[in-house]
This record gives structure tokens, C-alpha cells and sequence, in this order.
DNA sequence: GGGTACATGTAATCAGTTACATGATTTA
DNA sequence: TAAATCATGTAACTGATTACATGTACCC
């Protein structure tokens, strides 16, 4: 038997479908892109391939309409909520890494300032993005279902915070 | 002609490069652990394979001893020096993404306690590390020749203190 | 009824990862 | 001189990206 190289992506995949009961890969898409945001992008190609490698292995359960579009519906099966429980309740201490492409520049002797100033409005503005979200969603109910749409939007708005944080103190310094 | 296509690994081999003046796959490997620590890792293998792409491209000229360990050393040609200085002059208002995989836990329902203890803990000693290395770099010198390790500890200790600040709030929050 | 945005997928390519492998130096 | 560690690379695989392609529904 072969070893099934578990990947962020397939646990995105599982865990998405957890939330929904059942996803299409289209579902997919629009989940990623509604509720993980800046936060975690997939393509959409990925949608269509991972949740197929999954069914392969016997973590998904596939169900394909007959007619018309001949969508995919997938499904967890007891295994992939077996390996989704089990990695969601498992602690890490595995550290992020950076990845910021203007840092880098700067790392490599670019003018800090102008960097500064573009990645400071980028910042700002899709701070207000995930806040105007926020608001509309309103404070969490749980009676509105699964917490997780809070959650990203928290911990992304935290994050632009200290982004924008980071280039003011950038610019400040360089005054 | 086939377009060359740039990933942020192929700046950093340039960039490196250009700090150098010249490198070996074996430097770069140095450098990177070294400089950009746990800000933007490549694997080792990355480290030969890119150089020789870039030189295949005319980016970058390649020497290769002829005995011993028959070593590659790269130097930028012209054309790499151009393009690299090109990506660094050049502003960006891309932005980048989370991609914390703790986060992603708490985001599909995961207690966020006992992860944001475990985050926390090693957020502090990586960023413990940084200050260490920082202090025995001491302040920074021109004379000591480029900026780049100092900008690369800079960067990684606020983001350090960013994540820091995050978890704590996380669990007075919860308490 | 033609355009345009949404919806749904496949194919080809390639960068990146993992695993393997071996040569040179130091150290016990 | 055996063992470890540092140094240097290659090979195989595959997940991810990019590009292509087509169908459906709405709207002007």
C-alpha cells in the first residue's frame, strides 16, 4: 500500500467539506475564496485535483451526477474524518515562515521607503476590506453555524493590523 | 526565445549572488540558513538546480573547477545583474499571505488554547535566538560591509514580537 | 441574439521536495 | 582507522501552476 502524502491542501479540502456536510469542487472554490481570503489561496485546478486524490485514497466519498454537468460531490468518508479530527486536534509547534517579497527587497538593499508607503496602503486597504466584512456579518451567533468565518476574519485583520504596523514604524523611522 | 520564468527562488539566488560577488551552491546554502533564517527557506537541492537554470538562461556565468570536487562557482552576468536590479528597484503591492497552519486549525474549529501555548512558546525562543544573534552581530557598522543580515533579523524579530503579542492576546482572551 | 459573467472542468508543464549517493575532513 | 560530520551533488516523483476549453444563464 502507498503512502498518501497528506498536504496543507488536503487538509483544506477535508476540513472545507467537514464544514459544508458535502462540497462540490465549485463549492470548494467559493468557500476558499470567501472565507480564507488573502489567508490561504488555492487555485481553483487544485479543487479539482486534490479532492480526486483524496477519493483515490479512500479519504473522500465521490458521488457524480449522471446527467447534465456531471458534477462531483464529495463526502467524508469515516477515514478522512478519522485524519481530519486528528491533525485539527494535534498541537504544533511548526513556525510559519516570513515570505514577504518587499522585505526581501529590503533584505537585499532596496529603498525601504517607497516599499514602505505601497505595501502600507495595501495593507490599510484590505484592513478595511476585512472590516467592512466583519460588519455586515455581524457579532458571532452561534446559532448561525460553524465559528470559522469569524475566526479567519479575526485572525486576519490582527495580521493586517500588525502589517500595518510594521511599514508606519518603517516609515516613522526612516524620517 | 522561451520566456525564463522568475520565481522568488531565482531572485534569491541572484540576490545572493550579488552580495557575494560570487557563490558556490554550497555558499548560497550558507548564506540562506545563515541570513534569511527561518524567513524564506529553499532546500538545498533548490540551491544547485536554480543556479543552473539561471545560467542555462544567461543570467548568471557559470566556472566549474576541473578537478577535485569539480565545484559550480556563479557570477552575474550583465543580463542577471539587470533583471535582478530591475525585481529590486520595483514596487510591489502584492500581498502576502498567512499561512499559519495553527491558524488554519483554529479557523476548522480547533481549541485555540493549547495551540496558541504551544505557538507562543516557540515564537519566543525563535525570537530569543534572533535577539542573540542580533546581539553578537552588534549595531550595525557600514564598514562591516552590506546591510542585508542586519534588515533580515530586524524584519524576523518584529514579526516575531507580532506573532508574540498574537497568541498572548489569544489566551487572556480565552481566560 | 450576442455579449459577458459565472460555472466546470482537463492537459501540459515545471518547480520544488524527498530520497539517494558519494567524496572529503575532522575527531576520537 | 573507524565514525561522524561537512560538503556536494543527482534522480525520481508529484503537487501546484498555467493555460486551455467549453457549457450555462442572465441581461441589454
Amino acid at each position: 500500500m502507498q503512502e498518501f502524502n497528506f498536504t496543507h491542501t488536503s487538509y483544506m479540502v477535508l476540513g472545507l467539506i467537514e464544514l459544508a456536510g458535502s462540497a462540490t469542487p465549485y463549492n470548494l472554490k467559493q468557500a476558499v475564496s470567501q472565507w480564507l481570503g488573502r489567508i490561504w489561496l488555492v487555485p481553483h485546478s487544485q479543487l479539482y485535483a486534490e479532492p480526486d486524490r483524496l477519493a483515490k485514497a479512500g479519504y473522500l466519498h465521490a458521488e457524480r451526477e449522471t446527467t447534465g454537468r456531471r458534477r462531483k460531490t464529495y463526502t467524508l468518508t469515516e477515514k478522512g474524518r478519522a485524519v481530519f479530527d486528528e491533525w485539527r486536534a494535534s498541537v504544533t509547534d511548526e513556525l510559519p515562515e516570513l515570505r514577504d517579497i518587499s522585505t526581501l527587497k529590503i533584505f537585499f538593499g532596496a529603498e525601504p521607503r517607497p516599499l514602505a508607503a505601497a505595501q502600507l496602503e495595501a495593507h490599510r486597504q484590505q484592513l478595511a476590506e476585512y472590516e467592512a466584512y466583519l460588519a455586515t456579518l455581524g457579532p458571532y451567533d452561534p446559532s448561525k453555524g460553524p465559528r470559522a468565518p469569524w475566526v479567519g476574519l479575526e485572525a486576519g485583520i490582527e495580521w493586517e493590523r500588525a502589517w500595518v504596523a510594521r511599514w508606519e514604524g518603517l516609515l516613522k523611522a526612516g524620517g
